[in-house]
DNA sequence: CGAGAATTTGAAAGTCGTCAAACGACGTGG
DNA sequence: CCACGTCGTTTGACGACTTTCAAATTCTCG
């Protein structure tokens, strides 16, 4: 059986961002027609390079986009979680690989047909526009913590971030190896585990078999000294 | 130099196959009304945070986006060039502050009514929706620079895209600051001089009062170890 | 229960950052 | 036109945070 895997995080999917868009009575993606694919854990959803036919939408399950370089230093963009969009505003090839991180259901979309939908249907273009720019404010935010924050303050800025976007202010489910998580926080494995067993034996944090529990959040966010706001 | 009006912000070694949009006769941006505005060096375009009222393309000279952390230390998100775009794909408020690095130039559009027209035109549709799947590539490509390279590495990148960007090959002019680019690398000061006094020393480049000529192009590729080829 | 993988911990090494100071380019003022 | 002060760049010495290498421990799954 597949432990952790299927305690991954669910939750309604259109709130791809936290951003606060007005209330948004039908969203826009919802009227697409996509074919729902499953995909077990670590197959990949497409490769680096590859055409890019089709853009996708999580509905459960977690995936990661990875860059590798050829001697095999790796980055994870960014973690996708129910709702979350990708492939939407690649050009005619993926810029990077998108894997399973466990076992995933996502709804399927064909680009071409989303961009020509896209030039009838306001609303959807609109949709896109929002969906880039979310894209775009989260890697902003990720470039800051991979060039200017320590350790700690990045495994602190991680924590948090994936507990706000589970909605939950105290347990954190990380479905993502420890080696996934140094690849996306720029560090390595062993850092990472450090940090978090320095957080552990302040008392910050508490691990358990699928995640972490955060018993001081306010710490947490003192560490990760997080801009804006 | 206005000739640019096309060059959005472009991949270090301009592969990544070819960039889509083929030869377009008429940039859908240029038929936008704006207001031309110069901007001395050193003063703020729109501040962090500041209401996004307005957004703009550049005409000459170069800006430097940044962000700041309460302690003062602070990220190059980009280094923007005659051609790029900027502040489209915000949201209500500018993410992070636009600097002029040199004496500027700027067209400004209200964004309000860019997106009003974009809602009537499709090909700006389009166009915005390109503009922001190239600034998101560029960010995954510094996510990795950032999390992944070396320090050599990371200025080898640097310049190479930067004569790209300036479509030459063997002069790179540099108007921005050691500290500019230090903060847009994820390094400091000294190390960037470092790093570029060891490729002097080396005879790949030499360093002349506005930039540096590239002596040995290839062996600042071969430095970078540039992914996606 | 046992083998292999993932996580964690430890010690040593390195890269890069910090602190400090010299050097050089400019612009102002004498 | 040159002296001088300021700011940006460069260089050096030292220290620290991370990485690297290695191994113990825990967890997973057959």
């Amino acid at each position: 059986m597949s432990g952790a895997v299927q305690s991954v995080i669910r939750q309604p999917m259109g709130m791809a961002g936290q951003v606060s868009t007005p209330t948004r009575v039908t969203d826009p993606l919802a009227a697409l027609i996509g074919m729902t694919i499953t995909l077990p854990r670590d197959r990949e959803l497409y490769a680096q390079g590859e055409r890019a036919e089709y853009c996708y939408q999580v509905i459960s399950g977690c995936l990661r986009t990875v860059q590798l370089m050829e001697d095999g230093r790796r980055q994870v963009a960014a973690f996708l979680l129910p709702g979350d969009c990708l492939g939407f505003d690649d050009f005619d090839s993926h810029d990077f690989a998108a894997q399973a991180v466990t076992d995933v259901v996502v709804k399927r979309f064909r680009r071409h047909d989303v961009e020509a939908q896209a030039d009838r249907q306001l609303a959807l273009a609109r949709r896109l526009r929002e969906l880039g720019a979310s894209a775009l404010r989260a890697a902003h935010d990720r470039l800051l913590l991979l060039g200017r924050k320590t350790a700690s303050e990045r495994i602190a800025t991680f924590l948090l971030e994936m507990a706000a976007r589970q909605h939950q202010s105290h347990m954190v489910t990380l479905p993502m190896s420890r080696v996934d998580i140094a690849d996306h926080l720029g560090m390595t494995v062993e850092t990472v585990c450090r940090m978090i067993t320095h957080l552990r034996r302040e008392g910050t944090i508490a691990v358990v078999p699928s995640g972490v529990e955060l018993h001081a959040p306010g710490a947490l966010r003192q560490i990760a000294a997080d801009l804006r706001h």
